[in-house]
DNA sequence: AATCTATCCTGTTAGC
DNA sequence: TGCTAACAGGATAGAT
């Protein structure tokens, strides 16, 4: 489930073969993956040079030197595999099923990025909730018009989100998932978040917006916010794993949470003796320590 | 206006 | 052993 850190992780696997590379040909499986795929999408991007790769929350964004820019987002089961002449395949994205690469001609491989200086980029996603689109020279997205701040960006600090949470009635869980709010949290680490904050998830938002001043509590939420997200980019997205076909050994990393698929389980603070819970709210599942969090 | 629910998609897993 | 149903969840459309 790629949230921002996994996302992070694919951008920073993609640089050496995208940015400053030339796309020679767009080969599509399918017209369409979440969406419909533009009809002009192969022609708008063929021959174009990629000025730039950067991430808006959970979005990817190629900048092409044409003015349009390539809209990419991995949805739950999206991973690109990168085949250069030189060395082995690498995926970039969680290993959902099997990660063997296919070269492009697996059953859920979608979209494949040809480039001039030989390599070939394979875009793999079996839910397909997953979106490509072209954004014309510079124009405004749709799905861009109304993303929150970035939670690593300076503009999210204490102050903006007792703004943000100021008079709301729906649960942290939910104002934390809410992209107009924060951009690019997820399930997990909404999880992971709150737990580090000793907050609850099941908690109104408001009711960490009535004081004047900034509450402290939300001063702890935007310092645990940063450290879940930073720690995760750190150690290369909690899901993914680089994955060398040449000496078929997956990466061994996986990030330990404190809650998130650990219901059941003992609370990892020190001295605790709660136990993990699970309840669902907006149809996502939702893992709490009900001791440590408030 | 804000909030909730159903929907999309398919491989995995829990349960009978 | 084999089948079915629940589950995973980002984003949206439609309902409340």
């Amino acid at each position: 489930m790629p949230e921002l850190p996994e996302v992070e992780t694919v951008r920073r696997g993609l640089l050496p073969v995208l940015e400053g590379g030339t796309i020679r040909a767009v080969r599509l499986a399918r017209p369409d993956l979440r969406f419909p795929l533009p009809k002009d999408f192969a022609a708008r991007l063929q021959g174009r040079r990629v000025e730039a790769l950067n991430r808006r929350a959970k979005y990817l964004i190629a900048a092409l030197d044409s003015g349009d820019s390539l809209l990419m987002h991995l949805g739950m089961t999206g991973r690109f595999t990168v085949y250069t002449p030189a060395g082995p395949a690498v995926t970039l994205g969680e290993l959902y099923f099997d990660g063997l690469a296919s070269a492009g001609n697996g059953l859920h491989d979608h979209v494949v990025f040809e480039m001039e200086a030989g390599s070939r980029i394979v875009y793999t996603d079996p839910r397909r909730f997953g979106i490509m689109d072209i954004i014309v020279d510079g124009a405004a997205h749709p799905l861009l018009q109304d993303l929150g701040v970035e939670p690593l960006g300076e503009a999210l600090d204490a102050a903006y989100l007792w703004r943000a949470f100021r008079g709301k009635r729906a649960p942290l869980k939910a104002a934390l998932l809410d992209q107009r709010i924060i951009a690019g949290l997820g399930n997990i680490y909404v999880c992971e978040a709150l737990y580090r904050a000793g907050l609850s998830p099941l908690r109104i938002a408001g009711t960490l917006a009535r004081r004047r001043a900034p509450d402290p509590r939300l001063e702890r939420l935007v310092a645990a916010i940063r450290a879940v997200l930073t720690e995760a980019i750190a150690a290369g997205g909690s899901t993914l794993r680089d994955y060398a076909r040449s000496d078929g050994t997956p990466g061994a990393f996986q990030q330990v949470f404190d809650v998130y698929d650990r219901e059941g389980e003992p609370c990892r603070r020190p001295g605790c003796r709660g136990r993990i819970r699970r309840v669902v709210q907006s149809g996502r599942s939702t893992f709490r320590c009900p001791v440590c969090q408030r």
